[in-house]
RNA sequence: GGCCCCAUCGUCUAGUCUGGUCCAGGACACGGCCCUUUCAAGGCUGUAACACGGGUUCGAAUCCCGUUGGGGUCACCA
């Protein structure tokens, strides 16, 4: 029994596709069958080698290891290979071409030299008089068809089309028969000379010894084209089962062109009409501005939205990775969208899933992707972890993505960090981007100005500015800076001067140092920053214009 | 528009096959209360759904038909 998960490598794992192939994987893993990954990169204008890595290296950050695929290979984890190399459907040319040989020497497939021109104008006028578009067969004499040839004029390989009904059997959804006529002579091989994904899918899964395939439900129509090439070429027919397809809150399909829209719709908002400096050039912003089919790169897009101040959605593994979701959170909620055990229970892990897997228990409806919901669940899986795993997952987040804190910090410091942080972080990323005053400059650092602020810092006396003027001799009197310590003075000085209400002189202080109104506890953010940095800034503080601000 | 699929709280879902134990259970979100030096987190608690209309049956969320709504697909993209 085999599984496979066959993307095409254009931009990054999507988290629909994620969801596929953690299917398929477990479903191999629970029937004792194995789990192939193969790269379908017959687009050659959108497909590249770097997408590629991205996916294989997306699947094996959540856990989701091939048995048979592209050799792949980071850290301790080892996997891919397999007899039936190579797993790039762009090196299987000459395979494709053997059979698509047969099927033309059997009369179940023809040469078609239509331009894509004309098909285009017979498309155009079947949507003008309202009905659907179907290819039709022109039969071409054995002369015409050498002469074209010979003139070396371009043209595809069309199936030749039984006019039948197909019934598809599907494991998920139950029968459906497409009725006689609905489906035209397609193509199977494009000018180009690669296969139509159709025909590569068909082939491999047959070559491969797939036996399965669980895929997503836009492709339940195509099913019925699978089988009938399964039929000409006289082919076993896997069993199907289809997915249903993950949507965005608002019911929109959830897609990476999110990224485009939410960034078109904040352009729009703030009346940009320039691109701001240092994100994309002036012509290509108005071109994409202009023309809503535009994608922009990842990189792009995310120079973009930093300069804007807006976060984009989290689409692909990618994102949630970056974010600092941690991946056995996004597998479990992957999961529950669109299966469940049953009994009330959806905490559950990887292994768990492999052992329990049934296409039985997969729902036909289609499921809205809700974020909140996956957060709750990365709040409870870090909230969960022993203290020592936490500080260990959030310096593998920072190396990957906050160099800066990892440059800047030293061990001591990065430990007192996260022994802060772990307990009221979200995510793994929370604790990098909220605590950005610690690896600012003292003479660098800038304070909000804002209703909170004003109001901690200014009022009636005694007033923050006046705590902060108290208590920093007795924070300078300190001789050790430890947490204990500097509660003991902090505390000292609100039970003396701020009648005992701490926050009254943390406030001020957590304002002082780190410029806005959040932060790890007081005592922590204090020891954290150091004695000297602290009464520094704690004096640039006391300079500063706090009415006006 | 043709063809195909789907339909339980705002959302993810249990329950549907094998009708009664369901005036529908869990989780997230939301509201309230508590805790609190900020932001979180945490504790307690509340509101909230069988799309609609017909059947079948002693009895229907569960079976049948229709309506409505949603989705997929109609490429030399996958």
């Amino acid at each position: 029994m085999k599984t496979r998960f066959a993307p095409s490598p254009s931009g990054h794992l999507h988290v629909g596709g994620a969801r596929t192939a953690l299917f398929n994987f477990a479903f191999a893993r629970r029937m004792g069958g194995r789990f192939i990954l193969r790269i379908e990169d017959t687009d050659q204008k959108r497909s590249s080698d770097a997408a590629s890595l991205g996916f294989l290296k997306d699947l094996a950050w959540l856990g989701i290891l091939w048995d048979e695929g592209p050799e792949f290979a980071e850290g301790a984890i080892a996997c891919g290979g397999g007899d039936a190399a190579p797993y790039f459907q762009s090196q299987r040319r000459e395979t494709y071409d053997a059979l698509l040989d047969r099927l033309l020497a059997e009369g179940k497939a023809y040469r078609a030299f239509d331009t894509p021109e004309e098909l285009e104008a017979q498309r155009r006028r079947a949507a003008e008089e309202k009905r659907a578009f179907r290819y039709q067969r022109t039969t071409i004499d054995p002369a015409t068809e050498a002469r074209l040839l010979a003139e070396g004029r371009p043209h595809v390989l069309r199936l030749v089309v039984p006019q039948e009904p197909v019934t598809i059997v599907d494991a998920v959804l139950g029968e459906a028969t497409i009725p006689a006529g609905e489906i035209d002579d397609f193509v199977l091989r494009k000018a180009d000379g690669f296969p139509t994904y159709h025909f590569a899918v068909v082939v491999d899964d047959e070559l491969m010894g797939v036996t399965h395939v669980l895929r997503a439900q836009e492709h339940f129509n195509n099913t019925a084209r699978h089988m009938l090439i399964q039929d000409a070429l006289g082919f076993r027919r896997p069993t199907y089962a289809h997915l249903s397809i993950i949507f965005n809150p608002d019911g929109s399909k959830m897609s990476k062109r999110d990224k485009d829209r939410t960034l078109r719709a904040r352009v729009r908002d703030l009346g940009l009409d320039a691109p701001p400096p240092a994100t994309v050039g002036a012509a290509r912003f108005a071109a994409w501005l202009a023309d809503a089919n535009i994608q922009l790169e990842l990189e792009e897009a995310t120079r973009l939205a930093a300069a804007l101040d807006v976060s984009l959605p989290e689409i692909n593994v990618d994102d949630f990775r970056r974010s600092g979701y941690l991946p056995e959170v996004l597998v479990n909620f992957l999961a529950l969208n669109g299966w469940s055990p049953g009994n009330d229970l959806e905490k559950f892990d990887l292994a768990f899933l492999c052992e329990h897997f049934s296409l039985e228990r997969v729902l036909r409806t289609p499921a809205k992707f809700d974020r909140a919901k996956l957060l709750a669940f990365n709040i409870d899986a870090i909230n969960a972890l022993p203290r020592g795993e936490f500080v260990e997952r959030a310096r593998l987040h920072g190396t990957a993505f906050h160099p800066e804190f990892m440059e800047r910090l030293t061990p001591a410091q990065f430990e007192l960090l996260m022994n802060a942080s772990h307990g009221r972080s979200r995510t793994l990323d929370e604790p990098f981007r909220g605590n950005r005053w610690l690896v600012t400059d003292d003479d660098a650092l800038r304070w909000e100005s804002s209703k909170p602020v004003r109001k901690a810092m200014t009022g009636a006396s005694p007033n923050g500015v006046d705590h902060l003027r108290g208590v920093r001799p007795v924070l300078e009197a300190l001789e050790t800076w430890d947490v204990p310590a500097i509660e003991t003075a902090v505390t000292g000085y609100a039970k003396d001067h701020a009648g005992e209400q701490v926050g009254k002189v943390a406030q001020p202080l957590r304002i002082a140092v780190t410029g806005g109104t959040v932060s790890p506890p007081i005592h922590d953010t204090l020891a954290l920053l150091g004695k000297t940095a602290v009464l520094r800034r704690i004096a640039r503080a006391l300079d500063h214009g706090w009415e006006q601000s």
